[in-house]
DNA sequence: TGTACATCAGTGAACGCGCGTTCACTGATGTAC
DNA sequence: TGTACATCAGTGAACGCGCGTTCACTGATGTAC
C-alpha cells in the first residue's frame, strides 16, 4: 500500500484488490470508487486512469473472481478422478470453499447489481465457469447407455442449489435460520437429487 | 400520492408502498428515504416521524413482504389438496410467482443487506413462511410408514433451489444465461429431487 | 354544541458529509538519436 | 553514454449533487368539560 514513488507501479491491480477487501468488510454498498483508491493509498482522480468509473471496476473484480471460480472448480472436478461422482460432489464443496474464502469475488460477481450480459469479457468468463460445471455433469452419464437428461440443465440445477445454499444459509450468522452447516446442506441436497437423476442407487 | 390536507394520513403505508416502487425501478441501491419521502408527497423530515431511518423502513417492507410471501405459501399449499404431491409443487410455483410479481418485496427480503435477526418481528414473519414449507415436505410422508427424512432439511433444500433459480435465472434478461424458463427449470429440478427422495416412483 | 388545549404529524431550512467527476498541472519513465 | 522530448500516471483543488438527519416551527385533529 505504502508507495515510495510518484508512480505507483500497479494500481490497476491493487483497486481490484482494494475494492475485494471493501466489499469483504462492508458489503455490497460499502464500495466506492474514492475509498477504494483511498485505500490504494493514490488520490481521488487516479483510478480514472484505469477505469470509466465505478462499474467498471466492478466488473473487472468480478471478471477475475469468475476466472478464479472457474480454476477452482476445474480443479475439484480433476477430469473426474477417481469416480465421476466423486469429483461431482467435490466441485460443489469447491463452490463452498469460493464463496467462502474469496467472499469480496462472489459478492461482486452475484450480488453488486452488475449487468453480466453487458460486458463481453465478464460473460465469457461466467461461461466458462458454468462449462466445467456442464462438463461434469456430462461425465456423470459416461458408462450410462441409453437417453439421458440435458447437461446444461443439470448444471444449472447444481448451480442454482449451490446458490441458494450460498445466499440463505452461507453466512456466518451465528443462530441462522439452520444450525446445519452449508457444506453439509449442499452435499445431502445434491446426493438426493443425483439419486433421483438415477446416478447412485436407492 | 397527491394530498389535500397538511395531514398525510396514511404516511407510514405509503412509504412503504413508495420504497417498494423504488427499489423495483432502480434496484436495491435505488433507494433512499429522501427520494421514498418525496414519492409519497412529502418532505424529506417527514418519514421520521414514522421510522427511525432508513434501515428501519427497508425491515418493515421486508417484514410486510414475508408475511405476504407466507400467504401466498399458504393458499398454494392449501392444506395438500388435492394429494400432497401436487400441492408442494404447486408452493414452488407460488415461489416464482412471489419473486416475480413483488420484485420489490423480493428484493428487500433477500437482497437489501439488512438483518434478519436484528428485527424479531422481521425474524418471526420469515420463520412462518418457512413453517410453511416445512408443513408442505412433511405431508409428502404422511402415507409412508417407516423412517423418513428431516421436513425441516427438505424445506430448506427446497428453497435454496428456487431461490437460486430465482437469482440466477429469474430476472427477466433477454438472451440470458439460459434458455429455459425459470418455472421449468425449478419444476425439473424438483421432480428429480422428489424422485431421489422416493416421493415419486422411477 | 362550543371552546380551550394537548397532542400529533407534518414543514422547510439548515448542517455537514462524502461521493463522482473534471481539470490543469507535474513528476517519472521510456525512447530516439 | 548523454540528452531532448513524448508519453504516461499520478496530484490536488474544485464543482455540483443528493443524502441523512436535526431543529424549531405550525397546521390539523381529538378530547375534556
Amino acid at each position: 500500500m505504502a508507495r515510495s514513488s510518484y508512480h505507483h507501479g500497479n494500481l490497476r491491480q491493487a483497486l481490484v484488490e482494494a475494492t475485494v477487501k471493501l466489499i469483504e468488510d462492508s458489503g455490497p454498498q460499502g464500495f466506492t470508487l474514492a475509498e477504494a483508491a483511498r485505500l490504494a493509498g493514490v488520490s481521488a482522480a487516479a483510478p480514472y486512469r484505469h477505469f470509466a468509473g465505478r462499474d467498471e471496476l466492478l466488473e473487472e473484480v468480478a471478471r477475475q473472481g469468475f476466472e478464479e471460480f472457474a480454476d477452482r472448480l476445474e480443479a475439484a472436478f480433476d477430469d473426474g478422478r477417481p469416480r465421476p461422482l466423486t469429483a461431482f460432489l467435490r466441485m460443489g464443496q469447491a463452490y463452498l470453499a469460493f464463496a467462502a474464502e474469496r467472499r469480496g469475488f462472489y459478492i461482486a460477481m452475484f450480488e453488486s447489481g452488475i449487468s453480466i450480459a453487458g460486458n463481453s469479457a465478464l460473460q465469457q468468463a461466467s461461461e466458462r465457469a458454468r462449462g466445467v460445471l456442464v462438463r461434469g455433469a456430462e461425465s456423470l452419464f459416461v458408462a450410462r447407455p441409453g437417453p439421458r437428461p440435458p447437461a446444461g440443465m443439470i448444471a444449472d440445477h447444481i448451480w442454482a442449489l449451490s446458490h441458494g445454499v450460498v445466499e440463505l444459509f452461507g453466512r456466518g450468522k451465528p443462530g441462522a435460520r439452520s444450525p446445519i452447516a452449508p457444506a453439509d446442506m449442499l452435499e445431502s441436497g445434491a446426493l438426493i437429487y443425483l439419486r433421483g437423476l438415477g446416478i447412485i442407487p436407492d
